[in-house]
RNA sequence: GGCCCGUUGGUCAAGAGGUUAAGACACCGCCCUUUCACGGCGGAAUCAUGGGUUCGAUUCCCGUACGGGUCACCA
């Protein structure tokens, strides 16, 4: 059959050629040796999903450490599974956590010389190819319908053969030129299919750079190229895409592992050189015991909404993130506190080869790390943004008086001893509570005698000073000790017979603390109460003593 | 079911044919400390399983179990 023929019967309309693509519209990336181009490409079918800020991460990591291009592509190939907004959710998600793309779909419009960076505007592209391909007799329509296709499988189910188009299942293979003109003619829809070169038996061998050498069957199938709207399939679009935009290497999630065979294929039809892979394992989800994908149906914390809702800072995800991605990443941050993570040298082949479960608690964890070495004012204007959207109650006190709210986040921060208690900005709240009458209350009970706590209360109202200094104020409450029969020094307390001392100054301090606040458990006493001042501090005291 | 991949403490994991099998989170204990923290020190806790190769296997090979992925005109 005359292919040429065939292939402008096909594709009339398509003029620019595939060479004119390859070579002149898409001239390869002058980059230093090295560089690695990477992608990451999202269909808009719904909301960003934690899995992606990590591939999207990695991607980007390896692009700019390298001295690379990072792109941004929309894979939205699939017209009845996206999703109104579903770009520019994606592209705000991964903006909050200051992922930044080089080239593709960004928010202020296309970048960059390799474009259009969305599928369903490179329509064109894929035809052009896909006319070459016909010309090579490599590709041809397929008019089957579902019911046919189904009646294949069917019919491959009950021999036990492969199931999919190929060989002698592959009807439309065979058709001549008449007979594709024939049914063109009486509007009947079809599919293009490559023609595949594979044998049955056939075996391809690759390294993937995170799972290391695979070996496979290799692909027989006559897959879909264009689908009847003259779309692309994911594998074609792929194809095509990743070798016109200089895409070095595909990192992507390893559900795609068991399909490079196809890929490979298509490169190899095409006459275009493969990229290499990397195949990252999917972020995990413990339940009843086992490990399964995180889904975003099930798990609150898969959505990225999860996190700026709990207030967890973009950074602390990230530097979570990381260490999933590397283990060598939290020995670095030990070793290199203050330094921004894009200095750490990312190893892709360093990725675990399983799923790693996200765990909350190693989050937090992280993030109470990440947030102790912030400085007062960037805790206090965050915790203030988190409030406005999700605790307006907080957020009126917070407000109120900048330079008072910016006290309480500076208490006990700075030093080389930081504290911790904060691992998210929802635990703002009850961080800082007390220093707002209409937040304050008491829940917690001190394990000692009412009566005792009254008396030691009673005496210390009468010295108390908020004005003090620290070392005048530790004086006084050291002075007060004897006087109601307390230990000054723990060790003294500790090495007396029972019996001597009734408490020691920490006991002294707790009692203080829990009049003052409410709680067991707060920074350092005397700021706190030189911060809530005289008149504050002293109502509180008595109101405690009237209450116990 | 076919094909592909994986399995080191509760979790994240480093690791190499011979190691006392790192480290981190969580947990427990102690120390430091006016308190609360922070920090330091210590503890408990792991190589899925059966064969084989080997002087020696957690590491290499084969099988089993378990887990994950994939078999679309979805990505």
């Amino acid at each position: 059959m005359d292919n040429n023929r065939l292939a402008e019967l096909l594709f009339p309309h398509i003029q620019t050629t595939a060479q004119q693509y390859r070579e002149d519209i898409y001239p390869k990336r002058q980059l230093p040796e090295g560089a690695m181009v990477t992608r990451f490409a999202p269909s808009p079918t719904g909301f960003l999903h934690i899995g992606g800020v990590f591939t999207s991460l990695v991607n980007e990591r390896c692009a700019h450490q390298s001295g690379g291009v990072f792109m941004l592509r929309i894979e939205d190939t699939d017209k009845k599974r996206e999703h109104e907004g579903g770009i520019s959710a994606i592209l705000t998600g991964l903006e909050s956590f200051g992922i930044r793309f080089d080239e593709g779909v960004l928010s202020g419009g296309d970048k960059g010389q390799y474009g259009p960076y969305t599928q369903s505007q490179r329509a064109e592209v894929y035809q052009a190819f896909c006319k070459e391909l016909v010309q090579k007799g490599l590709a041809y329509p397929c008019f089957c319908s579902e019911n046919e296709l189904a009646e294949i499988r069917k019919r491959q189910e009950e021999d036990k053969a492969l199931p999919g188009y190929y060989g002698e299942y592959a009807k439309c293979r065979g058709l001549s030129y008449e007979q594709i003109e024939e049914n063109l003619k009486a509007g009947k829809s079809y599919v293009m299919r490559v023609h595949s070169p594979g044998k049955p038996g056939g075996r391809i061998k690759y390294k993937d750079i995170i799972k290391g050498q695979i070996e496979m069957d290799e692909n027989i199938v006559d897959v879909v190229l264009l689908k009847s709207d003259g779309i692309p399939t994911y594998h074609f679009a792929h194809a095509v895409d990743d070798s016109l935009m200089g895409t070095t290497h595909v990192i992507r999630g390893d559900e795609w592992v068991s399909s490079v065979n196809i890929h490979l294929q298509l490169f190899y039809v095409l006459g275009m050189k493969a990229p290499k892979y990397a195949h990252v394992s999917p972020v995990m989800k413990e339940e009843d015991g086992s490990k399964r994908k995180l889904s975003k149906r099930k798990d609150p914390e898969a959505a990225v909404s999860y996190f700026s809702e709990e207030g967890y800072p973009a950074d602390s995800v990230i530097e979570y993130l990381l260490t999933l991605a590397n283990s060598t990443y939290e020995d670095w941050r030990r070793q290199n506190k203050d330094l921004p993570y894009t200095e750490y040298k990312f190893k892709l082949d360093k990725m675990g080869q399983s799923g790693a479960l996200f765990d909350l608690k190693k989050l937090h964890s992280v993030s109470s790390e990440v947030i102790s070495r912030m400085k007062a004012g960037d805790v206090a204007e965050m915790a203030v943004k988190w409030a406005e959207d999700y605790d307006r109650e907080l957020y009126t006190c917070l407000v109120n008086d900048k330079a008072y709210t910016e006290g309480i986040f500076s208490i006990d921060r700075g030093g080389n001893k930081p504290r911790k208690d904060i691992a998210k900005w929802s635990d703002v709240r009850g961080y800082c509570s007390y220093f707002f009458d209409s937040l304050f209350q008491r829940d917690e009970i001190l394990d000692i005698d009412a009566p005792l706590q009254k008396e030691i209360l009673e005496s210390y109202i009468k010295v108390f000073n908020s004005e003090d200094d620290k070392d005048t104020w530790f004086g006084k409450m050291k002075e007060l000790c004897p006087l109601i029969g307390f230990a000054s020094e723990v060790k003294e307390f500790k090495s007396a017979e029972m019996g001597t001392y009734r408490g020691h100054i920490g006991d002294l301090s707790s009692v203080v603390r829990m009049a003052v606040t409410g709680r067991q458990n707060t920074p350092d006493l005397h700021a706190v109460m030189n911060l809530l001042g005289q008149e504050k501090c002293e109502k509180r005291i008595i109101d405690y003593i009237k209450s116990i």
